[in-house]
DNA sequence: GCAAATTAATGATTTATTCAAG
DNA sequence: CTTGAATAAATCATTAATTTGC
């Protein structure tokens, strides 16, 4: 059985890696100079022509959107009162550039002067997310937090850990993503120890 | 009656959306500091907690770890002949680098001076991709990729659409991504990485 | 169309590794 | 060599998505 001729792209992980990664650096709608040129570099590792590389902009783009909107669906749909913008009349554009702001300023690093595509494309879905395809959804209990302490919380301990649950835009520290890479031992404050390890 | 105490956090979809822009901007472990950032400010969508961004994060890179090597996996245990890779003794380091060097040239608008992170932990895990555990799992569809030629397929189709087939690295135009938003990551260094050992 | 049953995702915990001090 | 901090990997558990039988 001579394997099916396949009649699809396969792409190797490698390529979809670099999809992906081109994707992810913001990529969207390659022209035909940008296609030539990744198809031409992706040929490396394997069978790929320019189509498939249109083709999977095409749809990853498409797919994300879709999600998106899914999602928002779905949580706005939900039963009311157990949800912060549901309280709220919906935030405002401005309220939205205000809070998406952080965003912004917060990791210089990785955020460029103005908003991605991506981040824009999802602000205007939130904003107006008055239509959307008809997509079931169902409810979902959200309340309470437990939170069984342990593990390795240490981190934050001292520090408040976690906003419990504020509404308001809160505003703290607007210092953010200081790093990206790595360096572990970073600041994260005194290594203040005293847990982890024992219970166990 | 009182709802299902509901024991887990569910994000809101604008908490997802703004992690997941974190997440794609590069940032992978954020240290105490920011994790407390992050949590201030996404609780103005909902509650949250900083152990929930501590989580998600982690989360998030492991499976997304766990999902570049399931498709290394799948990939390189396939039936050889059909795919480059394969038939080569498999790239080294070199090549790798030789490679997927071009992306890093290539679009210095998303892709700064240095590797990401994440193309970076990539990378050492596709040049080093010996271990792995064992791993059930569905074929998924990988990234459909339809092929119904015709469609708006003009864009390409005077120039060489795709590369059919070729296998050495390819050098055409190393313009590429002429656009999209910003330089994002700042010097993100080597990093390393290295996951785990391997021969242990 | 609905809702139980099944399956996939993903939040939360636990366990193992790694690495740097001491 | 031992210890402790920091992660990564593995696993558990619950919620979301799909499927299936009425």
């Amino acid at each position: 059985m001579p394997q099916a001729p396949s009649t699809r792209w396969c792409p190797t992980p490698e390529q979809l890696m670099m999809l992906e990664e081109m994707y992810r650096g913001g990529l969207r709608t390659p022209n035909a100079l940008q296609i030539q040129s990744i198809t031409a570099h992706l040929s490396y590792y394997g069978k790929i022509e320019g189509k498939n590389v249109f083709y999977w902009f095409q749809n990853h783009k498409a797919r994300d959107r879709q999600k998106l909107r899914k999602r928002l669906n779905r949580h706005h749909q939900m039963l009311p009162q157990q949800h912060y913008l549901a309280q709220q009349p919906f935030p405002t554009n401005h309220q939205i550039e205000a809070s998406y702001g952080f965003l912004r300023q917060a990791s210089p690093q990785f955020l460029q002067q103005g908003l991605r595509e991506e981040v824009a494309e999802a602000m205007s879905l939130i904003s107006k997310h008055g239509r959307c395809e008809r997509e079931e959804e169902q409810q979902r209990s959200v309340e309470t937090s437990p939170m069984t302490s342990g593990y390795e919380w240490r981190m934050l301990t001292g520090a408040s850990t976690g906003a419990p649950s504020s509404c308001r835009p809160l505003r703290t520290l607007d210092l953010f993503p200081t790093r990206i890479t790595g360096l572990r031992g970073d600041g994260i404050g005194s290594k203040s120890s005293s847990c982890s390890a024992s219970t166990k």
